[in-house]
DNA sequence: GCACCCTGTGTGAGCGCTCACAGAAGGTAG
DNA sequence: CTACCTTCTGTGAGCGCTCACACAGGGTGC
């Protein structure tokens, strides 16, 4: 089957027993338009005959392009990022190119740089930087200026096109649902101090209450961690006995605090309604179920793609500013309540 | 900076800076002992100056081999495979090899072989199937005879060496502790039909309940969602009002469960013990924190590519029929309480 | 008749690297 | 002195593919 003794087929061996020239072999690949129909179905056969593949690290070589698009993530067992990563990569490859995923371990800048070279040294044609970290901002400002590059939730670095769930929106629907509920002690809970979803959530609530007229209370920190919610639970509960509502940045950190806030006797909703951020697919099922903001990580990720692409094809610099941005949704389910009086 | 006009520089270019061959800076690159350290500082610094980065598709064609472990995954949103993919991409790296991962959104064969033919296209060296379902056992056995494969949580394929957690004590440690605590009727909810998890988890539940003479009831259905685990409290409440304990065969399940029969007025672990499997991040942070069976899918990541770089390195083929055995570790928190009498 | 296009095919030269080999310089052994 | 090993360096030929180009044959226009 396969002529060479055992090594697998490559362009020569089909070209031979097809009775035609390499590069015709190779205008059937390519789907070239000046090809007769009778010879590609001779080269179709001679390739199925010989089992060839085509190897796509010649390919890449010669073409000095590997219709890769490189990825850098920090924690893609988050589920945010996993679930952006997955549809990314279904997408990219319904559009014709491979993935290469490098994560990395800690947000250090030096990391990062060594994420990038790896990328470059690969021959990637994209980058997408799914890092929602400040540090991740210095990177793609260090980005190669000539290598497409698109940043997922991340800070918009000059000259970097970028896709983003609409953080800010999403924060003030939670929070605008709190307020109309009748709560006027509105506290919250925000996420990792170097994220940048965590300042747009912040912000969010921060606008809403503002706007209303009520009091602003010093945001509780955490760490996006279920463990750091239960510990502003218990913090909540200590410091500010009369608030009756809490936006919380994500929803393991809800749960921590509806946790911490039943060990101390409080009902959510009874006594203080929550709202989280993510809609993690557990959501609808915990005790209470959590009223939530629900991101749409899959549309991100095909967007991703989307935006890659054009990059790519285009050939002058990106100018525009405007992110493209994916709108969120609030899902009130039952961790939310009028309040008390 | 760069001498052949914004190109970026390559081994030649090195070469001539430094003033030897090319074959000299691939040595120095490459480590090769014999360069003098003179001639070594001089590549170096020619390197520098110019910038020069590797190119690796060239390397990979030249070697016929890339130092990239292939790796096909379904769902890599699930927090077990996700878990094991992230380490199991930084010992990859740490280790010398690149990872290039594949999702395959449907368990389906051709789907699967597609990802196969895509992997070897890539010239990777080895591909760690990460597949926990019945349709990829039949993959493993359609890879190609001299490609080094490597099955996590898969059915042992003959000739794949495998990376398993124990899966089976798990689910024994955690159904002997319900029976520690005096339950007798000891239901089961179960993952998804098509995995081989699944099943052992099933086996051990099934085991344990025999071993002490207990019945042994229909397992629940459930597919590992939330949803599932919420509908198969429901049906336990209906059915089997005299069940006091559950060994669900993952977290999200469990929690499905546990607010299903807190609907239902049944107090957990007061009225109903549940054990759960995975001890995903927030588990502890539940109400009830959940009892659960903890699997360290880091090691799992960690003695996959042990074994790769094993089996790249070993000439002949693998024949051992021993998998490598990762210990799972029951972790009692407060879901679980002796039978009320 | 020549010029020109369109279609279909082949030729040769790379892409940037590694491999196998050759060879030079110096040391030690017989 | 020749032989031979060790250390260090260079030469040339690929790896399997694509690119740029050449060219053959046939149709159309004038």
């Amino acid at each position: 089957m396969e002529p060479r003794s055992g090594r697998p087929a490559v362009m020569a061996d089909v070209a031979t027993l097809a009775g035609v020239s390499h590069q015709t072999v190779s205008r059937v690949l390519n789907d070239h338009p000046y090809v007769r129909e009778e010879t590609r179905a001779k080269v179709l056969a001679a390739m199925a005959e010989l089992g060839y593949r085509r190897n796509l690290t010649a390919r890449a070589l010669a073409r000095r392009q590997s219709d890769t698009i490189g990825v850098i993530a920090f924690d893609t067992t988050l589920h945010g990022p996993a679930s952006t990563l997955f549809s990314l990569e279904q997408a990219a490859r319904a559009a014709g190119f491979e993935v290469h995923v490098v994560t990395v371990p800690d947000p250090e800048p030096q990391a990062f740089a060594d994420a990038v070279d790896r990328l470059v040294a690969q021959s990637v044609c994209g980058v997408v930087v799914l890092a929602p970290q400040r540090a991740a901002v210095q990177v793609m400002a260090g980005l190669p200026v000539d290598l497409p590059a698109v940043a997922v939730e991340g800070g918009a670095a000059p000259g970097v096109p970028s896709v983003v769930v609409d953080q800010l929106d999403g924060a003030l629907q939670a929070t605008r649902h709190l307020i109309e509920l009748g709560h006027t002690e509105i506290a919250h809970v925000r996420g990792r101090e170097d994220w940048i979803e965590a300042d747009a959530r912040l912000d969010g609530w921060r606008q809403a209450v503002t706007a209303a007229g009520l009091t602003v209370r010093e945001p509780l920190a955490g760490d996006w961690s279920a463990r750091s919610g239960y510990d502003a639970g218990l913090a909540l509960h200590a410091q500010w006995p009369e608030v009756t509502a809490v936006f919380v940045a994500n929803d393991q950190m809800a749960l921590g605090l509806i946790r911490a806030l039943a060990e101390a006797g409080i009902d959510v909703p009874g006594d203080v309604s929550v709202v989280g951020f993510d809609d993690i697919a557990e959501a609808g099922y915990l005790r209470p179920p959590l009223t939530t903001v629900h991101q749409d990580f899959a549309e991100v990720g095909r967007r991703c793609v989307d935006v890659m692409v054009e990059r790519i094809a285009a050939t002058e610099r990106w100018t525009r500013g405007q992110p493209v941005v994916v709108p969120s949704r609030l899902v009130v389910r039952a961790s939310t309540a009028p309040v008390r009086r």
